[in-house]
DNA sequence: TTAAACTTTTAT
DNA sequence: TAAAAGTTTAAC
């Protein structure tokens, strides 16, 4: 044993800036080791579940280091390429590393403290003088023994008990005690066996004759049942699970139970994944076309001297399939896939693919998963198990699992904005960091659009990337016919109908008298439902944010998108007391009741957030669509994500205004992406699709773009815009958000920290600027941007004025002002 | 993030 | 003047 002191940094999983030192006592000297998960105290009561980042032998100076209280793992939860991961993370986001570790670890890893309170024995005989709620409390206590305070708040119907168990702490009547909780349970299932009573043929003989003397009709049956599944075998290894034997005597547990009593079954608890549940029957990968051939081969070949490709191919080129052939090949040299989607692509079509060509080697990670199956990939992926869960399908948050021998990474739809992280911190881009994981492996990277981003595009441009396009849609199809329909004439002529040009009216018509399908597409900003005094145009206010609220039919409710608040539809006008109230814009249910109205006929389904609130809803709209159910279907940006439908004949953008006027240095590269990408669900098979969009601003130029379809002349004109003006790519943006109940002093606070900046930056440095929506949740916002060189010089640069600005909030006249530092805001 | 320590407001 | 409510700070 060695009698040397040792100290670990741990990592806990809070916004403390750096990791703390504990002691290491004697008996865990020999066995700690970097990535395990340690419970170490935390302040005065708690304990914490943190991950040790650090080993070493100097002991702190100015403090002394506590001990760590617990191991908890034989072996490291996580290998060191993830803590060098999470540490340039926390460096480039500009973060606390506590606040990665929380979104790296699934929750079921992350370990809870939960102060469980117990009666102190010594004092039981001469309690002191209690209040009557106290006493209750007592009472509860001797009988339960221990509980949590949310369960004695619960049992004394009380919204919080702190006062009261604080005053029988310090009258010593209580101890509060620190239990760890391990949420992650694994799964199992009952097996029955014969008892002790029955392990034998002349032993079954036996029984089964007792039991037939009394007349225990359901026990012989049941024991027949059972003899029948596992083999009429006393010895037999056959498993025979408790609900299956239960279901097929039909027969009721207590029965099971009465016989278990008499040592003629036990049960035994067997280990079982949660994840065999995905597997399918196995398909081979279909044979590639010859401009996907080629397209695995140039890939290949850029891969030779850059290790990054963007795969530029249009909707419907058949990139899946390049990206099978891709994983194979890697797979197949024992390397690890990570396969980036955006969140709302991954509850769909692609996954079952992926489950399809490759069963057991596909582990899929992402919110829609409980997180006990998240905690199982994560453990599949630790273990490392060759042939099990060496290719992740996954959202952003797939880039933490514990990879080790990670040879692909691919991201697609690399364009999505979704792939950032908004809140809370870490507030980092999925692609990006992908991007900084491969490097760390060597791996290569892919990335795949059809509207590729600017900023990746332009690597491609300049040599960075390799650049492989395809601008065939596979088996030949033609790409769909664009027409943008001005909405100006029959607006003024008062005979358009809602939002149905008459053009768009009689296209339905056609499609659907010709068995085909229609997609509506609602951009969701700007057109969301909402009530308005048709007297003296007042509109509904949030109280904590400066939004209007918008009308939810199906719960009857004006509710604020970014703090939840709900209140009751009013009758009167709040300012004029008018009874005139009217809906104004029009969301997908609006659309939904109109195009009921149009074409009674026609089943039609809407899909937004609203209808599609559990799994199941959002996959029965799909399924129903995809097996002709319904002809029309309504939704907003969801509809474009990962799913292709083979009867699409028509495809109609309702208004395209809204998403040529968002105010954004990007909106025109997300108004064209959206629309090639609403565009590219028409047309499949050998008819060409035909798609619709109506406008108000039918001579713009982006429209024009669109209806063309051609990527080149938007990425000319944008990268022009974007070297003109100095946004990015040419430099990186830094969001800076202060935020404070008072308006007057978030101002005061921003400008403060402008004119501290502006010496060193001058037109680098834009703000304060009042964002478009100035308060959310009774704060006020301001905010700073900055622009920085894509160079060493331009990190230290930021490095430097964030230190410069975590100086200045420290100063009384800016306290209480938070700060919220965004490092590639989207 | 959390809870103790500290400060300000409110009710008696 | 004490209790309640709100705010700040440190955590190894």
């Amino acid at each position: 044993m060695s009698v040397e002191t040792k100290f670990v940094d741990v990592i806990v999983p809070l916004a403390v800036p750096k990791a703390l030192t504990y002691r290491v006592p004697q008996i865990f000297i020999d066995l700690v080791s970097i990535g395990q998960r340690v419970v170490v105290p935390l302040g005065k009561t708690k304990l914490i579940t943190g991950i040790i980042q650090n080993i070493h032998h100097i002991a702190p100076t100015g403090y002394i280091a506590k001990y760590v209280e617990a191991l908890l793992d034989e072996f490291p939860q996580v290998h060191h390429q993830q803590l060098s991961f999470w540490k340039w993370m926390a460096n480039y986001y500009h973060c606390h590393p506590g606040e990665v570790l929380n979104a790296a670890l699934p929750a079921g890893l992350k370990l809870n403290s939960e102060t469980k309170f117990i009666l102190r024995s010594e004092v039981l005989d001469q309690l002191p003088e209690l209040t009557e709620r106290e006493s209750d409390i007592v009472d509860l206590l001797r009988l339960h023994g221990q509980m949590t305070h949310d369960e004695l708040a619960k049992a004394l119907q009380l919204k919080g008990a702190h006062p009261l168990l604080k005053a029988l702490l310090s009258k010593g009547v209580i101890i509060g005690e620190e239990e760890i909780i391990e949420r992650y349970k694994p799964k199992t299932i009952d097996l029955v066996k014969l008892g002790p009573a029955a392990d034998s043929d002349k032993k079954l003989t036996e029984v089964l004759a007792t039991l037939e003397k009394r007349n225990a009709i359901k026990q012989v049956d049941l024991l027949l049942h059972y003899l029948q599944l596992n083999g009429h075998d006393t010895t037999a290894k056959q498993e025979v699970h408790k609900a299956k034997l239960l279901e097929t005597a039909q027969c009721t547990s207590a029965v099971l139970h009465a016989m278990i009593d008499k040592e003629i079954f036990f049960l035994e608890k067997k280990e079982i994944g949660r994840l065999n549940k995905y597997l399918l029957p196995q398909a081979g990968r279909p044979q590639l076309s010859d401009f996907q051939t080629q397209a695995v081969e140039e890939i290949k070949n850029h891969w030779q001297s850059k290790p990054i490709v963007l795969f530029h191919g249009v909707t419907s080129s058949g990139k899946t399939e390049v990206y099978s052939q891709l994983i194979r090949e890697t797979l197949d040299c024992g390397k690890q896939v990570l396969f980036l989607l955006p969140e709302i692509a991954l509850t769909t079509q692609i996954i079952e693919r992926m489950r399809r060509y490759f069963g057991k080697e596909v582990g899929v990670y992402h919110s829609g998963h409980s997180d006990h199956e998240r905690v199982e990939v994560w453990q599949k992926v630790l273990m490392d198990q060759p042939g099990e869960c060496d290719l992740i399908v996954g959202a952003r948050s797939a880039v933490f699992l514990p990879f080790q021998r990670l040879g692909l990474v691919i991201v697609d739809e690399e364009h999505e904005t979704s792939y950032k992280q908004q809140d809370p911190a870490p507030r980092y881009q999925g692609r990006d960091t992908a991007i900084y994981l491969a490097s760390i492996f060597d791996a290569k990277v892919l990335l795949g659009s059809a509207t590729p981003s600017i900023e990746s595009y332009r690597h491609a441009q300049t040599g960075k990337y390799g650049l492989v396009e395809v601008t065939q849609r596979f088996g030949g199809l033609q790409l769909p016919a664009v027409e943008i329909i001005d909405l100006r004439p029959e607006s003024k002529s008062k005979t358009l109908q809602s939002h149905f040009s008459s053009y768009l009216v009689e296209r339905m018509d056609h499609n659907l008298s010709m068995g085909k399908q229609i997609i509506l597409f609602q951009n969701r900003r700007g057109y969301s439902p909402i009530w308005e005094c048709h007297h003296c145009n007042w509109i509904p206010q949030c109280t904590r944010c400066d939004v209007s609220l918008t009308f939810h039919k199906q719960s009857n409710v004006l509710k604020c998108h970014y703090c939840g608040y709900t209140a009751m539809p009013m009758s009167a006008c709040g300012a004029c007391g008018s009874n005139d109230l009217r809906m104004l814009g029009f969301g997908t249910e609006k659309i939904e009741d109109d195009v009921k109205q149009l074409f009674p006929s026609a089943h039609a389904a809407r899909m937004d957030l609203e209808t599609t609130r559990n799994k199941s809803a959002y996959q029965k709209i799909i399924a129903d669509f995809e097996a002709g159910l319904t002809q029309i279907l309504i939704g907003t940006q969801m509809i474009t994500k990962g799913l292709d439908f083979d009867n699409v004949g028509l495809v109609a953008v309702l208004n395209a205004d809204k998403l040529l006027s968002y105010p954004d240095f990007r909106s025109m590269e997300r108004a064209f992406q959206l629309m090639m990408q609403v565009a590219g669900r028409a047309g499949r098979k050998k008819e060409q699709g035909h798609v619709i969009i109506q406008t108000y601003a039918p001579q713009h130029w982006l429209l024009d773009l669109v209806a063309k379809g051609t990527y080149q002349s938007l990425y000319e004109r944008e990268i022009n815009e974007r070297k003109n003006y100095g946004y990015p790519p040419y430099v990186r943006l830094i969001k800076i958000t202060f935020k404070h109940k008072e308006e007057s002093q978030v101002i005061k606070t921003a400008q403060a920290a402008a004119q501290l900046l502006q010496p060193l930056l001058h037109d680098r440095l834009l703000g304060p600027i009042t964002p478009y929506i100035a308060r959310i949740n009774n704060f006020h916002l301001q905010q700073l941007f900055i622009k920085l060189d894509r160079t060493s010089h331009g990190m230290q640069m930021k490095s430097k004025i964030i230190e410069d600005l975590h100086l200045l909030m420290l100063d009384r006249a800016h306290k209480s002002v938070r700060m919220v530092v965004d490092v590639d805001p989207m």
